[in-house]
DNA sequence: TGTTCATTTTGTTATTTTCGAAAATGATGT
DNA sequence: ACATCATTTTCGAAAATAACAAAATGAACA
């Protein structure tokens, strides 16, 4: 019983957990992030945004486009508003939503690239 | 009564809807992508892919890291280990995690950039 | 073989997400 | 003002997530 068990108590590394903690982003700054991708992580959501690239779409023809209600797809279109990815044109009654910026477009694509790889383990 | 009710019945523009249609992936990459998005989208997990940036941490150090059980952070590990973004050798009881991928690490760095561009609407 | 102990898996529960239906909003046109 | 209709908001139910506690696994060593 020299050895006192460790894993409950005390750090394995604490030189190196310490060092790791210093590298991450502040708790607040994680939480934006994490948010971000979760506004991204859904696969309705990703449609519309990958849908709006090229053109502006009314609000019931996204509905057409993902197959939701329109009141489900009016949501959606808010967390990407809301995330700042897409914007929207009013005229008239009908609402015009479009791409905000390509740089999502990119990250979508490096995703889809990035799962390439995938499928070991 | 000449215009009909639009919304319900068919599409405002049904040729952009198509072409839209078209330019996406197919309804299971879609999924796939979404999922892995999904797997990144939660604070603890993206602490731990970044905390894991720089050097290799045993498991009840990444819950040190965290603040979680370790338990909770076991399954975490998992996620990301199934995502392809980590990797682990076993050294005797102790299992040592590491990054697999670094694009990984610049998905999220994309995000955080991205999110410098948010704040309107 | 039997003990120890880091890790993983398995319930179980609380919270979050996602959807459609119904109600509310806001613009157009009578 | 009133009716119409695209969109948004609200509400409630079903499904997915995330946490801890407890049990199971598996490597090291007596």
């Amino acid at each position: 019983m020299e050895a006192d068990p460790v894993c409950e108590v005390a750090y394995v590394d604490e030189v190196a957990v310490a060092a790791s903690r210093q590298a991450l982003p502040e708790r607040n700054e994680l939480l934006n992030i994490s948010d971000a991708l979760k506004a991204l992580a859904n696969p309705n959501r990703l449609a519309l945004l990958l849908g709006l690239r090229e053109r502006e779409i009314c609000v019931c023809d996204c509905s057409q486009l993902i197959g939701l209600s329109i009141p489900a797809t009016s949501q959606h279109l808010k967390q990407l508003r809301q995330l700042g990815a897409i914007t929207y044109r009013q005229s008239g009654k009908m609402a015009y939503y479009r791409i905000a910026d390509a740089s999502w477009v990119e990250l979508c694509d490096l995703v889809q690239s990035g799962l390439q790889k995938v499928g070991d383990q």
